[in-house]
DNA sequence: ATAGGGTTAG
């Protein structure tokens, strides 16, 4: 590699060589050279080295800035605002802190270039205590209408929930700028305070980009009001990006599908996060088929997808259960060095264990190098899912051994799989530990799944006392549950019973007499019969049709209850017939 | 100072 410079270079044609690297694999060979010519003592050069590295913090392991940081001698306060850059902008905000602590220690001058980035790394930690010592710092120095330090401190403690404090320092500034203005805004619009957002907006001297962008994005996802957000889009002068892909978003947070579609289609340019937020809104608004066409549309584009979009993506395979899919897109990024994190890692594990690939699965999980909470939780939840529930309570309990935290979702994982695998003892116990061992508060799906559980088991009072002595309103579908375990369990007086409970609570829809209906046909009662078809037909009720969709071979079939299109209709309906007869 | 990602079952 140091072969590849033509002689011996200078320092001076060395330092122009760093400053012109804009990959690391260059880097890398002017740091070899810097080495053989005894230079990387020098302390200048060293700083210059540094810098260049953290410039390209992006792909440049945390490890390599440190080594060179941690090698040069005594470094200057230069450098360590460098390298407190660095890891604030690599999102490692606690070593960013720390450092910033080691360089008070050691007795280097702190400067109004170091406070914002500690400032920053405070607000990413919400650290308001470490953030207001560092306040004091900085008016100690004197720093205090240095308009990045004020700046930094203003988002600090907007971050931190203290907006007061926030818009205390900014009336009092003489040296406030556009991005305080912003900053302020921006906090008023993240706690939820769009009107004093909108009042700021519209007080301000001047107005640029982010200033628009904030208000958008207030306006549409943070307070779902998209006309407020259309209006201000529509009068924006020179819509960039960023403001095009708020206001899509904000369609889709709200579900509008439609409206996020056309704007996506007029938009005049558009980067890997306007597909991501489109495909996201198709995969979270129930049209994963579109989604998957997206991603593939994208792909023909040539826009190079990232991490975000492939778990978009990926997510849509999921709901499909189109494994083949699913498995091209992982090969996919592998290929592409598209750097898998834990999130998409997740929603591959969870894509292999809905298309029932437990294998592969299997494989990802037992060689990811971090597990977070969802991916225990997805693989809890897939055993459980696929027949395995003595397993996914294994698992469970494996997770406790190894002290990982719990949510309310991994209750939900556990309690499903007891349920399926009708592990009512351990899901009992589990429940009730919930609360007591591992400090989770119990929420309404959690007692439904324990309804659930009982029911099913035909411990049909049991499940209606824990409905009657929960804490809070039971909700009418606890009372669905437990009506389903009575058909099952041909309970009709407790059905009758239940029927009243969900009338009181006006919830009594088609489907609760379709399931009446049939308790009744299962006694023979057909007088009841008759007066349930009856009362549905006097409402104009309607069950709601079943629906299913799976992917095989790379085709993605739908199915529609009492539909008969399909080319293969007749087996499907005979296979279908077959298993149900073989189901207890 | 502004934009995007993973988990329940029915």
């Amino acid at each position: 590699m140091v072969a590849s410079f033509p002689g011996l270079l200078s320092r001076g044609e060395l330092l122009n060589l760093l400053h012109n690297s804009t990959t690391v694999s260059r880097v890398h060979q002017v740091h070899a050279q810097l080495i053989t010519r005894a230079l990387f003592s020098d302390p200048f050069v060293a700083s210059r080295l540094l810098s260049t590295i953290c410039e390209l913090s992006a792909h440049v392991p945390a490890s390599y800035a440190d080594l060179v940081f941690s090698q040069s001698h005594q470094p200057s306060t230069f450098s360590w605002n460098t390298i407190i850059r660095f890891h604030v902008r690599s999102s490692n905000p606690n070593k960013a802190v720390l450092l910033f602590a080691r360089m008070r220690q050691a007795g280097v001058l702190t400067d109004h270039y170091t406070y914002p980035f500690v400032l920053k790394a405070c607000a990413l930690l919400a650290g308001l205590e470490e953030g207001a010592a560092i306040h004091g710092d900085v008016l100690k120095k004197g720093l205090g209408e240095d308009p990045f330090v004020m700046n930094g401190l203003i988002s600090l403690y907007c971050k931190g929930g203290e907006i007061a404090a926030a818009r205390k320092l900014f009336d009092g500034s003489r040296s406030r700028d556009l991005v305080s203005w912003n900053s302020l805004m921006a906090g008023y619009v993240s706690r939820g305070d769009t009107a004093e957002a909108g009042r700021l907006f519209d007080a301000m001297p001047e107005r640029d980009a982010f200033s628009w962008a904030v208000l958008i994005d207030g306006y549409g996802k943070k307070a779902g009001d998209v006309s407020r957000a259309r209006d201000l889009f529509d009068k924006m002068p020179n819509k960039d990006l960023v403001c095009w892909n708020s206001m899509i978003d904000g369609y889709v947070g709200l579900g509008m599908i439609r409206a996020a579609r056309e704007l996506f289609d007029v938009m005049p340019e558009r980067n890997v996060i306007s597909w991501s937020i489109l495909i996201d809104g198709y995969v979270k608004h129930g049209d994963p088929k579109e989604a998957l066409e997206l991603f593939q549309s994208m792909l023909g584009q040539g826009v190079r997808p990232d991490v975000i979009s492939a778990a978009g993506a990926i997510s849509a395979c999921s709901q499909l259960g189109a494994l083949d899919q699913g498995r091209w897109i992982h090969s996919y990024v592998k290929k592409h060095n598209i750097l898998l994190d834990v999130v998409v890692e997740t929603a591959l594990i969870d894509m292999y264990m809905k298309c029932g690939s437990l294998d592969l699965a299997r494989l990802l999980f037992d060689e990811m190098p971090r597990k977070s909470v969802v991916t225990w939780s997805v693989m809890i939840v897939g055993l459980g899912m696929n027949g395995f529930g003595c397993e996914a309570v294994e698992l469970f309990y494996q997770m406790e051994r190894r002290g990982a935290t719990m949510d309310d979702l991994t209750f939900l994982g556990v309690l499903t799989a007891c349920t399926h695998a009708r592990l009512v003892c351990e899901g009992r116990e589990i429940f009730d530990r919930m609360r007591r061992d591992f400090r989770v508060e119990p929420k309404v799906e959690h007692y439904g799944c324990l309804v659930d559980l009982l029911g099913r088991a035909g411990r049909l009072q049991e499940a209606r006392e824990v409905i009657e002595t929960m804490p809070g309103k039971p909700t009418s579908s606890l009372w669905g549950s437990l009506l389903a375990s009575c058909r099952t369990h041909r309970c009709v007086e407790l059905a009758e019973v239940v029927v009243e409970k969900l009338k009181k609570l006006g919830a009594d829809d088609g489907g609760v007499y379709v399931i009446m209906s049939n308790i009744y046909a299962a006694e023979g009662m057909w007088n009841q019969v008759w007066k349930m078809r009856k009362l549905m037909r006097d409402r104009g009720m309607k069950k709601e049709t079943g629906r299913s969709v799976i992917e095989v071979d790379g085709t993605i079939h739908e199915f529609v209850h009492g539909d008969c299109s399909h080319p293969h209709d007749e087996e499907i309906y005979e296979v279908l017939g077959s298993l149900s007869n073989a189901m207890p």
